[in-house]
RNA sequence: GCCCAGGUAGCUCAGUUGGUAGAGCAGCGGACUGAAAAUCCGCGUGUCGCUGGUUCAACUCCGGCCCUGGGCA
């Protein structure tokens, strides 16, 4: 969600100060009114990261999308097709219209294999495996094998941060939240429906955003917009350790043993000595 | 002080004519390949306010007490 401009506060983009001199990537790169994709995410972080590696730096990928890091580490391909072709647009008015089961009914006969593995009720992935049989000719599953298939870009070393007591976990986002407000996250929200940006768009998915869109709508006060978006916030973050847990390679830190580190040589150095590293 | 209405899961509540209880939300766990801060799936976690009594059996019936809300003085 930092990818889209005009959206700070609410997506905690880190401040130039906060930045200290150090170049961040990949921010501010698209416009609320668009959809930003996986796909294109990994089509422009790829030559950033590349980049970084000929000159003999050390990329670091920070981010709490499970989908997004890990696509860009994977060599995977997706399925090629038209963004705008109006496919998906069509297969969710069908569901509209003829229901879910209907496309369900579909899926099974093109791809009993993908219709095995999604849910009966997942209407975004069963519509996914549809847009791709219609647009390639070939199924999702075809391709997911083939995709597999391809080693993976980077070695990374990853490293997941957890709260040892999960309310001290929503003690942080409650404070998180809070300061986005005291920052101005109404004004900002306000601006951006002010300027015509759907609501329905992808940007406006965001945490944050569309609770106080939603209260704004509504009439209803905007301090309960805000409490929506702490637990939003709260399962979003418990999603965000399902993903992680599920990455074997990852090594955990509790964020309350962390210790106070001086500079960055130190926290490297014990990062290192941690994790049994040469 | 008296009269009503209530005390059941973390919260809001349901519970037939007595057979030790169930919904939503929250929570916990999981999935995830071009919307992913999205989407979907699984799981009930309980001194039924307390205490006597009636009964084979009480959240359900009776007595007393405590607490909450409203009304009358």
């Amino acid at each position: 969600m930092q990818v889209y401009r005009r959206m700070d506060v609410g997506t905690a983009k880190p401040t130039a100060e906060e930045m200290q001199g150090v170049p961040h990537h990949m921010l501010d790169v698209a416009g609320p009114e668009e959809n930003y994709s996986v796909a294109r995410y990994v089509q422009d972080a790829v030559p950033i990261v590349d980049d970084i590696l000929n000159r003999g730096r050390l990329p670091i990928v920070a981010g709490g999308t499970g989908l997004y890091i890990d696509n860009l580490i994977a060599g995977r391909q997706f399925a090629p097709f038209e963004a705008d072709s109006g496919l998906r647009e069509t297969l969710r008015e069908r569901v509209k219209a003829e229901g879910l089961p209907a496309l369900r009914v579909q899926l099974e006969q093109v791809d009993p294999e993908a219709a095995a593995k999604i849910h009966p009720n997942d209407e975004k992935r069963t519509v996914r495996a549809l847009e791709v049989w219609l647009s390639t000719g070939k199924t999702i599953s075809q391709h997911d094998r083939e995709s597999r298939e391809a080693p993976n870009r980077y070695t990374p070393l990853t490293i997941a941060l957890n709260f040892a007591h999960r309310p001290d976990l929503w003690e942080r986002i409650d404070r998180r939240v809070d300061e986005m407000m005291a920052r101005g996250l109404e004004a900002e929200v306000r601006e951006l429906l002010a300027s015509g940006v759907p609501q329905n768009c992808t940007a406006m998915q965001a945490i944050g955003y569309k609770e106080l869109a939603r209260a704004i709508s509504e009439g209803r006060p905007v301090s309960e917009g805000a409490q929506e978006v702490k637990l939003r916030s709260r399962q979003y973050a418990k999603r965000q350790l399902t993903w992680f847990r599920r990455n074997r390679q990852a090594y955990w830190f509790h964020w309350e043993k962390i210790p106070v580190f001086s500079d960055a040589l130190d926290f490297s150095t014990k990062l290192i000595m941690d994790c049994g590293l040469q």
